[in-house]
Order: structure tokens, then C-alpha cells, then sequence
DNA sequence: CCGCATCCGGCCTGATACTG
DNA sequence: CAGTATCAGGCCGGATGCGG
């Protein structure tokens, strides 16, 4: 079903799995929440049904996805990562963070969603440093997340959670610069780039917590 | 030039670099060694020249690869990868673990090259199983490899090395179920599957000390 | 509505041939 | 050696339709 690259080598399994356009993003939806196929949907704009379900179809094939029907009022159709799937989490975070490290101000088109919020959050944890636990909801642009940060572990998801938070950040793509340690959170509060409900001690905990340096790469093309 | 998510999220600029067809396989043979474009070529089976031009000029706007002319007799063009690509390697190892595994038997058409026997060897390596030094050769269908492990770093090369090695190995796909604990070393031996230059002993350091267990993960389809 | 299936224009891939 | 040129076929993107 899905193209080979005729190479016994698990890169190149790997690749012929989650190389097509669209599959990585629909695992890490998938890898922050259960998902409706219209959730993904929504979750990734300018993905034509058409190539969503060929994608979930292939990714059940390699026992990548599971669909199952769900039990919630409403009925519909569940799609969760299977225990395989779920293995590929810490290699997408990193791949995350990868590409965090190129990212600096947002294409006037980029947009972020719940799920890419929760999981930048997720690969941006950084272990031990913090030694208390923390409840965070961040707002970002149009998308919505929230991260119980414990010392050692991170749990995350997308939208607003029922009880309040610790600590609520709103903020527009300039949280982007304070993760990466180019804008300091007193600055960012100051000049009203960055709102919080809560202490802006906890504040700077969140921005010690998740950290995403800028690697710089972008290097002159030869031709 | 390369498409877009229109998302600012990590992930996704990480997959538009990556994620089309190719790309990763031609990561990994730069990660392996410097690559000539004949080289990759060669050990991409399939990849027309055209994609590979394309690619690889995709790799060096996005800071990957940077293209170098070559020092040695001969001259022509050499790549390589650059600081930003060379970051990747944990990444690829990780992911290459990952497909590797739902590796059982290889499909008939299935080939191994230089670069990716020196891949797997290197994303197997399993950091302190083993407190000597030993360099290993290993050859499997048409392909060879190198490695030279520390008890807590490894080195790995396409090709035969100048210098002998510790352990020579002949084999064939048999060594992935040797190496996923599904046969064992003695057996392997004995059988004839895996044929040895150097000690019995030494062969069961080799397969300690890359280990790459079978997570199999392939799961029934509802449709 | 939700979860697809179908249809169509256009771009990309894959194969081959050819050039500096 | 290191690509460019060309072309058929397949996949992607976008719109529409349809059964439960």
C-alpha cells in the first residue's frame, strides 16, 4: 500500500511510514489527545479529507493508529495512538525542538493550534528544573493549552482544562522569543507582549521550565 | 521553495524540511560519511538524479547540507552535513530504532548499503554493555561496515576499513534476528548463519553491545 | 452533522536520455 | 562526475456529494 524504499534498514521503514506529507502531524495531534476525524480536520488546515483518511488507513496498517468507536454522547469515530505509536512521542518532541531551533517570528500565514501548542509544551519541558509542581494554561494567538508540570514529568493537552491554573499566560508568537531566552519575562510583562494571571515569579518558573534555544542554522547557500 | 504547514510549530517545519521522499535516507548516508553526489546516488537505488539535485539543494537552504569541492585526486563535489544537520543524528538513530522495530525477515527486493549498515550499527549501540574497545567489520549481503566501540562512545564507517579488525563478520539477514535476541549467537554459529573472523567470545560482545529488540507492534485493521 | 468516497487540475515523482 | 531535459503516471489539494 504505501511506497517502500526497498532498503532492509529502519530509517527507511520508519521513512516510507511517516515520510508522507501529513503523517507526522497527525501523530503528534494524536500523540497530545484521542482525536475525531473531524478534530484532525480542523487541526490541520489545508489537509483534504480525502488524503486524512488515506493517511489514517495507512497508519493503521502499521499498527501506528487504532480506530475505535467512541463512547461519548454523539457517537462517532476515536482515533488513538496504538502502544507503537505511542513510543514515537520522545523522537517527535525532539524533532520539535529541532525545528524550534530555526524558528524565530511566525510566516504572516502560520498559525498555531491546540495541539501544536500542548505539544511544543511537551518537547520544550526541560526535566529538573524546577523542584515544585505547577499548573500552567497558555493562550497563544488563537489556540489554547495547559501542562501540569511536576519536577521530573510533564503532562499536557489541548484547550482549557476545567479547574484553574497556577498560573495562565496569554500571549501573542513573542512567547516564542522569551522560551528561547532572546526576551526576558520581566521585559515581556513589562512591555505587555506577554499578560498573566498569577505571579510573575511563577512566570519566570514557566520560562526556566520550557526552554527552546535558538540553534541558529540558516547558513549561506553556495549555488 | 519547499512547501509549507503554514503552522508555527516546530514539528511542522521539521517535517517540511524532512519529510519529503528522500530526504531522510540522504541524511543518514551524510551522517555516515561525506558523500560525493555519485555516492548517493548509489546508495539511494531508485532515486532519480533529478530528486536528488532537488533535494539536496532543498537540505542546503534549509542549513542541512553544505555543499564543498572535493580535496582529494580527482576532484568533483563533496557534501556534507553542517553543525544544524549533524544535530539530527540522535534523531535518525532514534527513529531508525523505532522501524527497525517491526524488522523481521527482509522483503526479496530489499537491499542493505554501506550507509545504512553503518546507520543501524550506530543506532544500536548500547552505551556501557561492554568495558573494552574492539573495532568490528561487518559484512551482510553486498554491504560492509566498520565500528569501533569504547565502552560509552561509537564510531562507524561505510566500506572496509585499512586496519583489520577484532571480529570479522559474515552474514546475511539472519544477524537482525541475532542482534533483536531472537537467535542466539552459539546457534547462529553453529548453523552457519553468521560466519566469523575472531573468537566466539568476541561475537557475543558484538551482540550485546548492539541490541536491537523486535517491539512488534503490527496490529489488525477493522476497516 | 460526521466520516468518508469521488472527481478533477496541477505538481511532483520516477525513468530515461543527454550534456558540460 | 555532476548534474539538466523531457515526459508519462501518480499523488496531492480542493470541491462536491452521499449514507448513517
Amino acid at each position: 500500500m504505501v511506497k517502500d524504499y526497498g532498503q532492509f534498514c529502519g530509517l527507511a521503514k520508519a521513512s516510507s511510514v511517516l515520510g508522507e506529507r501529513w503523517s507526522l502531524l497527525i501523530v503528534r495531534d494524536l500523540s497530545v489527545a484521542p482525536c475525531r476525524f473531524k478534530d484532525l480536520h480542523e487541526g490541520l488546515p489545508g489537509i483534504p479529507t480525502s488524503v486524512l483518511t488515506t493517511r489514517l488507513r495507512d497508519l493503521q496498517v502499521a499498527g501506528v493508529v487504532t480506530r475505535v468507536a467512541d463512547e461519548l454522547p454523539g457517537g462517532g469515530v476515536l482515533y488513538t495512538l496504538t502502544p507503537h505509536g505511542r513510543a514515537l512521542q520522545p523522537i517527535l518532541d525532539a524533532l520539535g525542538r529541532w525545528g524550534a531551533g530555526t524558528m524565530t517570528t511566525p510566516q504572516p500565514e502560520d498559525v498555531v493550534t491546540d495541539a501544536s501548542l500542548a505539544a511544543a509544551l511537551r518537547a520544550g519541558f526541560q526535566q529538573g528544573a524546577t523542584d515544585t509542581t505547577t499548573s500552567y494554561v497558555v493562550h497563544t494567538g488563537a489556540a489554547t493549552a495547559w501542562a501540569d508540570a511536576t519536577p521530573d514529568a510533564i503532562t499536557v493537552g489541548p484547550g482549557a482544562p476545567d479547574r484553574p491554573a497556577d498560573l495562565t499566560i496569554h500571549s501573542g508568537p513573542q512567547l516564542r522569543a522569551v522560551l528561547a531566552g532572546e526576551l526576558s519575562p520581566a521585559a515581556a510583562l513589562s512591555s505587555g507582549a506577554v499578560r498573566i494571571e498569577g505571579s510573575p515569579e511563577v512566570f519566570e518558573r514557566f520560562v526556566r521550565t520550557f526552554h527552546v534555544p535558538l540553534t541558529g542554522a540558516a547558513e549561506a547557500v553556495s549555488r
